[in-house]
DNA sequence: GGGTGTACTGTACCAAAGAACAGTACAGAA
DNA sequence: TTCTGTACTGTTCTTTGGTACAGTACACCC
């Protein structure tokens, strides 16, 4: 689908903030009026450009029959919805369609930093950080993390050796990385990582990189 | 504002739904047609009638110069969002607009039970159920609860006599309601209140209600 | 019993608004 | 160079659609 030229985007605009204004869509003539035009073939014309393009719909025969098309696609089009992410398929980006199980509806602004992808928390391993069983936690994407910062963390599982997505809390000191549960309990132990073997032998490599830091939850039971 | 009568509320219904489905409203033929009237004056009438009512504006002059009033409009724009509530001003229901601090986009759909508005908990009441300081609760409106729940009480400040709401743990015996507090610290103590002087002296009212239970949270910082 | 509001029918007028036709000018692509 | 698309002006025709006026019928309230 093409693009609209400036001044056809001016007129949707026109046609947008009309309708927000008064709760219907301009007329050509009022189009006209707005940008000067002496007469309303010029509107039409472009109201049929518009049209084409597949911005607006133009209903024959009916005043104010102008109808916004590409609005519905934005209210469908994720635009306020985070994506919540199950299992990794191998070799995937985080955020590719395969890994998506559902969208839901949450504002990602509503989060600080910003989320960019949701994750279901299973297991008590953040508990002590009040992250619990079952909170769906929203993940702000980013490959790094300051130290104490909770990151999701992506490495194979130790049983099925899939690639799966796990909160921890992230410290640094060199080429030692400890991501840390947040649960005193002694089931829950601290994961030493050593980057230095990744200089000389990459066979050694651990497969571990950071999905995002952790910017907030959402807890859908009472 | 009057009340429409039923068929005022159809030819509403019928704008509103032209609106979400054509982008337009609806001329008096349209309605005329929608409910088989032969004469679209009919139309004009209960538009007239609705306007008077305070529910729309017509806009002289021009074609399906119809608008939806500002709560209108609301009403359909606000679907997949809560409204956050803040403090409660007097004498007014607890989702009225005065009380309404601002609108987050999130699914209301998404809490069990579905959310009918929001609530920014202050304190730390409610630490050892996990819900925090800062924390964005979830709240379906309902005026009772089971024994165990927790409820979203509305209650005056014990300084400032404000209506203000509050977390607690909602117990019930008899005629004896106790809300507790989920923190064990000395300084939260549970909120005894007997319903018994109600019966035959109504001086002793206790000013509480639930406006709702507990349906789940947002945390909005990492 | 009269007034007011709701809920229509029926007719009529005319401004509002869509749509078609005939142009002009310019810019970029084939 | 011609063709196509953009961006308009100017005019005309016809339908759409708002609005006013004159009624009818019924229900409810004072």
């Amino acid at each position: 689908m093409s693009d609209l030229t400036q001044r056809q985007t001016e007129i949707l605009d026109f046609i947008r903030s009309q309708l927000r204004e008064t709760g219907f869509p301009p007329t050509r003539e009022d189009i006209a009026r707005q940008f000067g035009f002496s007469s309303k073939t010029g509107a039409q014309d472009h109201l049929m450009a518009i049209a084409r393009k597949g911005f607006i719909e133009l209903v024959p025969g009916n005043a104010r029959g102008i109808r916004l098309l590409k609005e519905e696609e934005a209210l469908l089009s994720h635009q306020f919805e985070l994506p919540l992410i199950g299992s990794i398929a191998a070799g995937t980006p985080i955020t590719a369609e395969t890994n998506v199980d559902t969208w839901l509806r949450i504002d990602p602004e509503l989060f600080h930093p910003r989320a960019d992808f949701l994750h279901r928390v299973a297991g008590h391993s953040m508990k002590e950080a009040n992250i619990l069983d079952g909170d769906i936690v929203g993940i702000h994407a980013q490959d790094d993390a300051d130290n104490g910062q909770i990151v999701a963390a992506v490495m194979p599982h130790p049983k099925t050796g899939e690639d799966e997505i796990t909160l921890k809390r992230y410290f640094r000191r060199g080429k030692k990385i400890t991501l840390k549960p947040e649960n005193s309990a002694p089931t829950y132990k601290p994961l030493e990582i050593d980057l230095a073997p990744l200089d000389g032998d990459s066979q050694e490599q651990t497969p571990f990189r950071i999905a995002g830091v952790y910017a907030g939850l959402i807890r859908v039971r009472g």
